[in-house]
DNA sequence: GCATGATCATGC
DNA sequence: GCATGATCATGC
């Protein structure tokens, strides 16, 4: 053995020889003439290879000894070079029959996940997996402040267990840890629940992936690893046939270095603040959530012009971060600064303003869909889809007469049937786009469409949300009615009557 | 007064 | 230049 077992010192200290290393070149008679694709693989490589221990699926932690897990992970290069993960870490299943009677402390998922060590590495699309470049090596243990939220929301996933509610977990119950679907295809994964007849998919404990954002931004901080990349990657590490596109990926490691530096010491000032500023304060709530909302009953009743003059602010009503920034001064955040907990649980936080009648005066938009990328997806792996089982916080303003007060606030996410009815919108959608049936009737300043309306549907429709009418994106087909090969960009919108009767007023 | 199609305004 | 959150405009 290269560690000793009995060590996480020694572990941790063997693992980061890996830094800036690629599989191919510390593990190379065993790996040379292989060519290695799938999920999943670099972490089995890793232990058969580099930790020369046999891959296993015991409750345990990796190193059972040492009280270590070992979990690799990819990471992705954005367009402006900073390195963000490229999906959630999942930890163990969760087992159902016998979870719900566990108690935290003494959880198969503490007793798995209290001390982990993180191999994050970068991923290319098509590159065999020992070509990677492992960037980020390091031990995680997490902080005070975020156990006790992960607690909470181990906790929640347990209690919907016990409700006998498994199949209708959502990603958006919790704010830190999820229980994401696991297994090859829904219909195979399928579980018994202890408190229901129905069975649940298989889930797991996973980190949510702006987390594990964070967990990098932490990790990569404290080590100081801004250079990975000085080191010119020799040509020899990326097999033969691929070598013109390891070119391309070389070009581009260093092309990306260069941009990433640069945004580094533009992205200085960017400073994440924390709501929850001692961790005494979560003593004094049930949840975190109420302690949220909390910080902003002494401004229920006001209208945002007072609130704004509390905190000795004049802002531009008109800018798009007008509500945004009155919501930060309430939470005590600085307006240049991000809500690191809200960034952390990737919530999405709305800002409704309501008519007399409760009605909101506008439906919710999200993000224009291309029309080509619809067409090739499934629900589950939508974007509408994530979103829609994501965690929102609104904030919720109410006219009375022609002024504004502030009503109250939110946290929220969507019940299980109603992401089965959103799902038919979704899907319906798609028919549309794939049958090439868009357009119904041109008139002369408008066209009318067989996209789903707001009455055809409790939750959702669908609208356009572009520019101009110009402003498209390609079809998939031409449109049968008009030929057209794109069409104006349109989104999915939750309707008004159900933001006012199933989150106003629930 | 609402539903739906269309567009604005800001910030990155 | 575009993505995004927000808002306008018209006809029934």
């Amino acid at each position: 053995m290269k560690y000793n077992k009995n060590s996480s010192d020694s572990i941790i200290a063997y693992a980061k020889k890996l830094k800036d290393h690629t599989l191919r070149e510390l593990c190379i008679d065993e790996l040379k003439n292989h060519d290695y694709h799938g999920k999943g693989k670099f972490g089995q490589l890793l232990e058969k290879y580099y930790f020369e221990y046999e891959p296993n699926s015991l409750s345990e932690p990796d190193f059972p000894e040492a009280g270590l897990e070992l979990k690799s992970s990819p990471l992705k290069i954005l367009k402006n070079g900073e390195f963000q993960s490229k999906e959630r870490v999942v930890l163990n299943i969760i087992n159902f029959m016998k979870v719900h009677k566990e108690d935290f402390k003494s959880s198969s998922f503490y007793k798995k996940n209290a001390h982990i060590l993180f191999v994050f590495f970068v991923y290319i699309k098509d590159v065999n997996i020992i070509d990677y470049l492992i960037h980020i090596v390091d031990d995680w243990k997490f902080p005070y402040v975020d156990l006790r939220i992960i607690q909470q929301d181990w906790e929640r996933i347990n209690l919907k267990i016990k409700e006998g509610k498994a199949h209708e977990i959502s990603e958006g119950d919790t704010f830190y840890l999820g229980a994401c679907t696991k297994g090859s295809t829904a219909e195979r994964s399928l579980r018994n629940q202890p408190f229901n007849d129905i069975q649940a998919k298989q889930r797991a404990y996973s980190l949510k992936q702006s987390y594990v954002n964070h967990i990098i931004s932490i990790l990569a901080k404290d080590k100081k690893v801004i250079n990975t990349f000085d080191a010119d990657i020799p040509r020899k590490h990326f097999p033969p046939l691929k070598q013109h596109k390891a070119k391309l990926v070389q070009k581009n490691y260093h092309k990306k270095n260069i941009l990433k530096t640069k945004t580094a010491k533009l992205a200085k000032g960017l400073i994440f603040e924390r709501i929850i500023k001692t961790p005494e304060l979560l003593d004094k709530y049930i949840s975190i959530e109420d302690l949220i909302i909390s910080k902003f009953e002494p401004y229920y009743g006001k209208n945002p012009r007072e609130i704004e003059s509390i905190f000795g602010l004049s802002l531009n009503r008109r800018s798009k971060s007008y509500y945004a920034s009155l919501t930060k001064s309430m939470l005590g955040i600085g307006l240049d600064n991000k809500i690191e907990e809200f960034e952390k649980a990737d919530i999405i936080v709305k800002t409704v303003r309501l008519k007399e009648s409760n009605l909101p005066k506008e439906s919710i938009s999200f993000p224009a869909f291309k029309y080509e990328e619809i067409v090739a997806q499934e629900w589950e792996d939508s974007n509408f889809f994530t979103i829609l089982s994501s965690k929102f916080f609104f904030v919720f303003y109410r006219f009375e007469g022609n002024d504004l007060i502030f009503q109250k606030t939110k946290f929220w996410n969507m019940p299980y049937k109603d992401i089965e009815e959103a799902k038919k919108v979704w899907l319906e959608t798609r028919n549309t786009i794939t049958n090439g049936k868009i357009i119904k009737q041109v008139l002369p300043h408008k066209r009318l469409t067989y996209f789903p309306k707001s009455i055809d549907n409790k939750v959702s429709h669908v609208r356009p949300h572009a520019t101009t009418v110009n402003d498209c994106y390609p079809l998939p087909v031409p449109d049968i009615l008009t030929g057209d090969i794109e069409y104006s960009k349109h989104s999915f919108w939750l309707n008004a009557n159900y933001i006012k009767n199933e989150i106003f007023l629930k």
